[in-house]
Order: structure tokens, then C-alpha cells, then sequence
DNA sequence: CATGTTCTTGACCGATCGTTCAGAAACTGG
DNA sequence: CCAGTTTCTGAACGATCGGTCAAGAACATG
């Protein structure tokens, strides 16, 4: 069997994602991640390949912990457009945390790699899908119980939460100002009115 | 007087901006610069300083020729309301132009740089305010002319719009297409009812 | 044409980049 | 306790990074 693994996986990959998180790829070196992950060059080359494999099991994590429980206020039972509102109030919360890095690992990695990079854009392309999807749902759950008009395209109105969502992330880098934030946060949600 | 310099330095800043606006700050070299200006390293130090300074010198020309641009659509005459809808109009036509780098210099910026950089957060703060102010005119102006409930909260809609167009940079960086994000700005602009 | 000044050119710098690898260390099954 | 397997460790790899510099080329002035 061998020496046993002296780290987590998942632990690791945890800081791992935080560092990318922090810095972006490119501006991040396999240095800077070995020393914040505390593993050993050999380690991390053995666990994930090499930076841009283990920069895709970032976002994956990302997509699993950070992402997932964004989503998971959609999902909540009830008024769909109360679920809407809850998802933007958490988005706020979690981007002026000063515990967590500023804005989004998933906004970051579009803005930067998206159109350089396939692998990448595969990734970021289908977080952004899955959002746009639990948006879509709300949406028209909440058409159905009349909280929104039913007149109303739902997946124009998904696309535009989404894209919200990542305007508020690029918002949240510059401006790491709760007030600024709960304004334009105000506008969005009363676009479903 | 000496020798005359071969090039002039808006060309070659223009180009300098073309290379950070498609590939970023960090994964450009200053190989893929020299090589695109069409200038030698010596001339570039001697004319820019070092790669940080001529970044900030694109930021500062993408605000003189792109945004000016776009926020000139603010400043027109008539109509505040129609002058916020051809902003977006624009903004989704520069979007998906095949001959531009997709996205936009300052949302990439602030993605990639702003927490972690001081000179970039500066210098995308003072652009993002600039919109922000556009927009606030333009709010106001049609508030005046009754296109807008002047019950409203002008800062928050300013805010809202700025953060808007944030958004959609992002989004048109990883689906460049026209469909999904008219699909945003009508949306957006059903707001300002 | 000689002189002084500025710009261009291409070689060069040390540092850091992502990646590899040989050997030591720590475990399991026989 | 030995053999086999896996992980850990740290030195090392070539390539590329941002930045510098000396020498030559191209001008204005006298």
C-alpha cells in the first residue's frame, strides 16, 4: 500500500482555490500555492497533475462548496422571488465577508482566461448555465404564484440575474462597500416587480 | 535635438492597450508587447517607463477612446432614457465586434488586478465613478422630463446601471453572443419604467 | 563636415517561472 | 524483518520573465 498521504486532498484544494481566488492564475506561481497549501512541489504534481489541471479542480471545488450554496437559496421552498431576494442578500453578505477573498473565483476566471482559454471557458461556461438555470426556475416558480408577471420572458429575466451577479462580483472588487452594494441590489430586485 | 523617434506613441499605446485587453495584465510579456507594438525593448522602457506603467497608460488611453465613447452616448442631446438604451445598444455592439478583444479592459482589469493592486484600483475606481456620473446625469435628466418616477432613487439606479454594464462585460467574455445578452439589456432597461 | 543629442538595436542580466526526478522515508503484505 | 509500493523531500532543469546597457544610427546645430 505504500506510504500513506500525510494531507487531504480536499483540504488542500480548499487552499488552493483560495489562493487562485486571491491572485488569478497567471499572477499565482506553483511557489506561492505549495507554501499556502503546505505541501511539497512532488505532492501537488502527483495529486493534480500540474497548475492549469489543478486550477480546473479549483473552480470544480469552487463550483461544489462556494457556488452550491448560493444555488441552494434558490431551491428553497416557497415564494420563488423571496428565494431570488435571499440569493442576492447572501451574494452581498459573502462579497463584503472579509474572511473570504473580494469578488468571485468564477467572475475572475471569465474575465481573465475566458477567451484565451477553452478549458477554462468550459468551466466558467457551464457554472454560469447552472445559475442561470436555478435563476430560471425561481423565476418561474414565482410566475406561477403570481409574484411576477407571467408576461414576462423567464429566460430573459434568468440571463439578466445572472449577468447581475457577475456585474455585482467586478462591483465588489473595486467597491468592497455594503452600501453600494444593497443600492444597486434595491434595483435589481425590483426589476421583479 | 537628436535622432526622431520612429513611431508615435499613441499608435504604439493603442496596440499596447489591444495586448492587455485581450490577454490581460500578468500573461502579457514583454515579448508579446515589443512584438506587437512593433517597437524594441529599449524604446519601450525609454518611452513607458517599465510594463506596469504603460498598463496604467492603456487603462488611461482605453478611458479616452472606448469609454469616452460610450459615455458620450450619455451626454447627447434629448431624451435621458434614450440616451441610457443607445448606451447599451452600443455596449452590446462593441461586445460581439469580431475585430475587437471581447469583454472590456477596465471590468478585466478590476477583476484580475483591483484587490491586489492599489495604482489599478485607483484608476478603475476613477473610471467606473466616470460612468457612474454618466449615468447619474442621464437618471436625472430623464427624471426631469418625466421618464422616469422621480420617486426613484437616482444614485441607486446610476449604481445599478454602472454595475449592469460590469455584468455584461462578463458575460460577453464567455457567450459572445448578441442573442443572450439583448436578451440582458432588454431587462436592464425595463428597469427604468 | 564635426559635434552633441536622442533614439534604435540586440545582446545580456539575475530572478523566477512551471516542471522533473532521484533518493530518503513510511507504510503493507508476506 | 524483508520486499514492494507509495509518498515526501529538496535539488535541479531549461525556458522565460522584467529590465538594463553599450554601441551604432539618425538627426540639429555650428
Amino acid at each position: 500500500m505504500g506510504r500513506p498521504r500525510e494531507f487531504e486532498r480536499d483540504v488542500v484544494l480548499d487552499r488552493a482555490m483560495r489562493v487562485f481566488w486571491t491572485r488569478g492564475y497567471e499572477a499565482t506561481s506553483v511557489q506561492h500555492l505549495v507554501a499556502r497549501m503546505g505541501i511539497q512541489r512532488g505532492s501537488l504534481y502527483d495529486t493534480f497533475g500540474d497548475k492549469r489541471r489543478l486550477f480546473f479542480a479549483a473552480i470544480d471545488h469552487y463550483d461544489r462548496v462556494v457556488t452550491a450554496k448560493l444555488l441552494a437559496t434558490l431551491e428553497a421552498p416557497g415564494s420563488g422571488r423571496d428565494a431570488i431576494r435571499q440569493f442576492f442578500r447572501l451574494k452581498v453578505d459573502v462579497s463584503v465577508d472579509p474572511g473570504r477573498p473580494r469578488g468571485c473565483l468564477v467572475t475572475n476566471s471569465a474575465a481573465e482566461l475566458a477567451s484565451r482559454d477553452r478549458g477554462t471557458a468550459t468551466r466558467v461556461g457551464a457554472v454560469l448555465t447552472k445559475i442561470e438555470a436555478g435563476f430560471h426556475r425561481a423565476v418561474v416558480r414565482a410566475q406561477r404564484a403570481g409574484e411576477i408577471d407571467r408576461a414576462r420572458n423567464p429566460r430573459a429575466l434568468a440571463r439578466f440575474l445572472t449577468s447581475s451577479a457577475q456585474g455585482l462580483s467586478v462591483m465588489a472588487k473595486t467597491f468592497p462597500d455594503r452600501a453600494v452594494l444593497e443600492d444597486i441590489v434595491k434595483v435589481i430586485l425590483a426589476v421583479l416587480e
